[in-house]
DNA sequence: ATCAAATATTACCTATACGTAATAAATTTC
DNA sequence: GAAATTTATTACGTATAGGTAATATTTGAT
């Protein structure tokens, strides 16, 4: 409800005397604050489903229009990760039963991830919890202004990601 | 540049086939990306400084005005951390001679942490990388549109915060 | 002063994040 | 069409993220 500019970021986590350096440095400290934060919540309220928030993740990728499954390839980009990352990440999920992997028929170096009955079940369950989470955050933005910032939200995502990108060689500014 | 909602959002790391689910979870997947991109091009910038981005984050709250240092706790809450999390980071900082830890002379419990001069020093490389890094990715946006868009940043969260804040007892709607 | 409750850290455990090297299978090249 | 190159995954190691329990202190109540 407070209109007060950039301040208003700044309170929550920072004590007395801080002043001059955070201002130009608002964008990293506020991703940080915002995701993490809503990590946080999200593992605490599915923690009982059995399933963590990158495991969610994974099974919404698989749920999206994908009856014939996914490579590991296809869900490291999809989850902006990486290979290792998901490598265990869906080897402990096999293990739990959520989802099954088998050598692609095309290509034999890929493996071919299948959803389970099991784990799209417990992922109907999350995804209420989702829905319900994200409707509480959201609710702190007025709704006219929503659209306008997950437009801007997505550019600078991909920004990000261009960056990371183009950081990994020496191909940094041009 | 585009002006088309929604879809321009998806289009990074969206294959084919994906027509209706995510739309209605924009939010944390945006987020996901945002941080992951920003976090991987940073921590690749400063690979060559051995620090992290975690590492620079802890640097950056010593040396944001507090010349008698801060306690573990103070930078937990500085973090959006965990205290875990803070005390192995900084046990690996300490030996890599980026801090020192000696215990309060108030409060015997509390450990009070303390930037080196080489960990100044290797700060200050980093936030000059820090700075590039965020003015090429806010490079993005329209620069009239930014302020607007980190307050409303700011507000989002705060709001994720206060849904783990509420996540962590049974107080989760009320 | 004394004992109970609150607090700052640490210890230990599981789950990512991600770099490097190895492996195996597909693709390209000559 | 066999060798070189590219590519999907795994193996292994270090750095967070964070839950639970133990420890050491401080504070509060009697």
């Amino acid at each position: 409800m407070a209109m007060d500019d950039i301040s208003n970021a700044l309170d929550h986590g920072a004590m007395p005397d801080e002043v001059d350096s955070p201002v130009k440095f608002l964008f990293p400290l506020l991703l940080r604050r915002a995701w993490y934060g809503l990590n946080q919540a999200f593992r605490r309220r599915i923690v009982h489903l059995g399933i963590t928030p990158d495991q969610y993740t994974v099974l919404r990728n698989l749920c999206e229009k994908h009856m014939d499954g996914l490579t590991q390839k296809d869900l490291t980009q999809r989850m902006s990760s990486d290979p290792n990352t998901v490598a265990s990440l869906l080897e402990r999920m096999e293990s739990a039963g959520l989802l099954t992997r088998k050598v692609d028929d095309q290509d034999r170096r890929a493996r071919r991830i299948m959803l389970s009955a099991d784990g799209k079940k417990r992922f109907y369950q999350a995804q209420a919890i989702a829905q319900e989470l994200q409707s509480e955050v959201l609710g702190a933005l007025n709704g006219d202004d929503c659209p306008r910032f997950m437009h801007e939200l997505g550019i600078l995502a991909a920004a990000c990601r261009d960056a990371a990108d183009r950081s990994l060689k020496g191909t940094k500014p041009s």
